[in-house]
DNA sequence: CTGTTAGCGCGTTCAT
DNA sequence: ATGAACGCGCTAACAG
């Protein structure tokens, strides 16, 4: 397994090629300040030796680790994986590398990872789609760092710079267009309303909407779930096997609403004939299953992608023109309801 | 957002509560030999002073980060964030933070991850999926800390410990599946046959499958896509369009399988009345279409877990007694093809 | 049980 | 253009 080589430092490297460290230390920098041949001379050493420079050194002489932490729900929602391919991309870009973590949406869990991010000395933190409470704030507020939330916000502290949509208003809009359709019983697939980030707003949206239209809102036609297809597919199943079934369901996520469109296939029902369904986020899953799911298009990769910018400016001590972002969100007409794209 | 404030050391800590930088250091690290009283002013003093553990500096001088590297072709396949879930449960389980690298494959990507996860003196490495080749030995054999491959081995410098399944024996299972139920067209929706770890050794598995049975191999009947949705839609499209169309197919992964459903259904045909079609990993989207997908059950979880588990005994130097690890598979299977369970 | 003293490997002045 | 020397914050002997 190669171990227990006597590590090689960058004091070897000047020794072996007749040099100090200092311009050994240049010369891996990049730094202009050293004659050509001595750069060749230098580099050649290296490349013998096979010497590979110590980060954590580095990162304690310099104070810089270019690592930026990522703390993230969970990684094997479509969701967020995507989001994360947008804070992927740019972190490459700016050359800092991610340290991914999943908190599986458990706050301890979210307030030990950032803790653990901070004290291995990142230089910046991205906070991923959980609720931002009291005692995120008081960690968040003792980090000599930048942190910044994507796909969520604090509703507290609202100078904490952020990247997400308008949860609500899009939520809105998927429910109008099941109105427009003409239905008046519309069943909701919802998350936990304690979760103010997702579950909450999406609920809201699907409440405004009914409101606006005059439509009585009917708590029997809530159902919450966690998110996932199987929670969509059981609450659907239950919420179409009601006397006065609805005629249509908003989920709001995509893996719940294609659990609805199976829950409504297996009790023989044609969608969107007899049922009518829209999910959110358009996740790939909206493109893979039968008919295709009319859903809400959010920008995951955007959210990523841009909130990773703001946190490389923050880093950088560039000036912010805009530290609140909220990226527009847009209808995804497809097979799963009957009115059409215009 | 918090910055500038001057950090505050271990060093601060010492003065304020009266000790030395040595006690300090014992009670952060949890070491028993400190009088109880002085371990509670200490921890007081932390608290109030708001003092947080250096790891950078702590890694330097214990030269043990606690972290290890690990290198992905891609998160967002479902194949992987499960077998993410794995390793991160174990690691925690050891108290290792995870770094997360998206390689996408591609094999520059993969070396310079890599060697940047080692400058980063990462106690352990954990590289799935990939191709192993020359330049990941030479990488790796420069390294001072274990390498455990996961999902992946190497081909040539068999040493290498890895944690992976019996490719060629599981995809001749699946096709075999299709051959018992009685088809002898049976159509390949493959990898590329470039890719060693997955494209080739199920194709060979086919391969093998129809040989036993002395079924002849049409070539026509071989699609290679790229493992995704489409790819498998757009193939069996083609496939199901041919004059002597398949009257089965075996998809190397399940979203190509679950594309191929779809492709048959869109044409009018009925799965697995018309078509037979089996899959391959068993991730969650086999779970979430109509009908539900056979496939080969592959744990990727454990895959995950066993490789954290193999690293973590490397990195503690206790005594391995496998390194070579290749777990069990089973059939699936389900109501894309006929043939049921016993 | 507690304190002192060396480094860990490197970046960074400040001279030269 | 190059080198010497200091210090980043902490752990790990070694004393006591």
């Amino acid at each position: 397994m190669g171990k227990k080589r006597e590590t090689i430092t960058i004091y070897d490297v000047a020794r072996e090629a007749g040099v100090s460290m200092a311009t050994v230390s240049r010369v891996v920098n990049g730094n202009p300040n050293v004659k050509p041949v001595t750069r060749k001379k230098v580099l050649e050493t290296i490349r013998q030796m096979g010497y590979r420079p110590n980060a954590v050194a580095r990162g304690l002489a310099s104070k810089r680790t270019t690592t930026v932490g990522v703390v993230i729900p969970d990684i094997s929602y479509a969701f967020f994986a995507e989001l994360t391919r947008g804070i992927e991309d740019i972190a490459n870009m700016y050359h800092y590398n991610i340290m991914l973590c999943n908190s599986d949406l458990q706050k301890d869990k979210e307030l030990q990872l950032t803790e653990a991010l901070l004290e291995k000395q990142v230089d910046g933190l991205l906070f991923l789609g959980g609720e931002v409470t009291q005692e995120h704030r008081e960690i968040f507020a003792g980090a000599q760092v930048p942190i910044v939330l994507a796909a969520t916000f604090d509703e507290v502290e609202k100078s904490r710079p952020y990247v997400t949509i308008d949860q609500v208003g899009a939520a809105k809009e998927a429910t109008q267009v099941l109105i427009q359709e003409g239905h008046e019983r519309i069943g909701l697939l919802g998350g936990p309303l304690t979760d103010p980030i997702i579950g909450y707003p999406r609920y809201q949206g699907y409440k405004e909407a009914l409101a606006e239209e005059g439509i009585a809102f009917n708590d029997q036609w809530v159902r919450l779930g966690n998110y996932r297809y199987d929670s969509g597919l059981e609450a659907a199943k239950e919420l179409l096997a009601m006397e006065d079934a609805p005629t249509a369901i908003f989920a709001v996520n995509d893996e719940m609403a294609v659990g609805a469109i199976h829950a409504a296939q297996d009790q023989g029902l044609k969608v969107p004939d007899d049922v009518s369904v829209i999910g959110f986020d358009n996740t790939p899953l909206a493109s893979q299953v039968r008919p295709l799911l009319s859903t809400v298009s959010v920008p995951m990769y955007d959210i990523g992608a841009v909130a990773m910018r703001l946190l490389t400016k923050y880093m950088n001590d560039e000036t912010i023109e805009e530290n609140e972002v909220v990226l527009p969100h847009r209808l995804r007409l497809a097979d799963s309801t009957r009115l059409k794209e215009e």
